[in-house]
DNA sequence: TAATTTGGTTTATAAAATAAACTTATCTAC
DNA sequence: GTAGATAAGTTTATTTTATAAACCAAATTA
């Protein structure tokens, strides 16, 4: 099969989204993707679960001064779990 | 927002292979199509209709000698729509 | 001519994404 | 000090989607 199979996690928009984020910074605050997804609280608190699950991120609920405070971070697994879905992608685009 | 969104219609793995396919080919058969997805008939059918409503693919039901053929073959707006979406994705890489 | 294969479509089920409703706690304005 | 608004989420419900199972018609094979 020409087609590598795409992790089904990673393969949704906005958890896509949350872990490019997440390899980008390597630490975000739940508030802050929110905005930068545009994604609603409870799609995102839905999905980061999902992700925490798998182990692709951890999520540390802290307090930032008296208000409650989620912080998001990838994982090692995460990591490769991003790069062999990039990989994967790419055996459906012939590069030129 | 820091992320393009990501047309539903080519953001499922099926689809975005047949459309790969169909890129590389611009005419393929439902049985070829199947075998090299590894789609079932049903799931391919259902699929490929769906492209044939957005516009993306044509569908030609033929014969072949006796036998039903059904062809597919990309349109002008499906392959703008899958140049569409393969910028888009690039929004969730950070190109190094 | 009965069974099997080919080439599908239609319908039903399972899974997923998304949105709506709710909770708890904190601020803000009266 | 208390009524209302805002923040930060979670939980539950709804909708959408993907997938599989069942079905159908025609042609081929035994």
């Amino acid at each position: 099969m020409p087609f590598q199979p795409l992790d089904p996690l990673l393969h949704s928009e906005l958890r896509l989204a949350i872990m490019s984020l997440l390899i980008g910074a390597d630490e975000a605050e739940f508030p802050y993707i929110k905005e930068q997804t545009g994604a609603t609280a409870g799609n995102l608190s839905v999905q980061v679960e999902k992700l925490s699950m798998a182990g692709y991120i951890t999520v540390e609920k802290t307090f930032k001064g008296k208000r409650p405070c989620t912080i998001c971070r990838i994982t090692d697994t995460g990591q490769q779990a991003f790069e062999a879905y990039v990989q994967a992608l790419k055996s459906y685009f012939h590069e030129s």
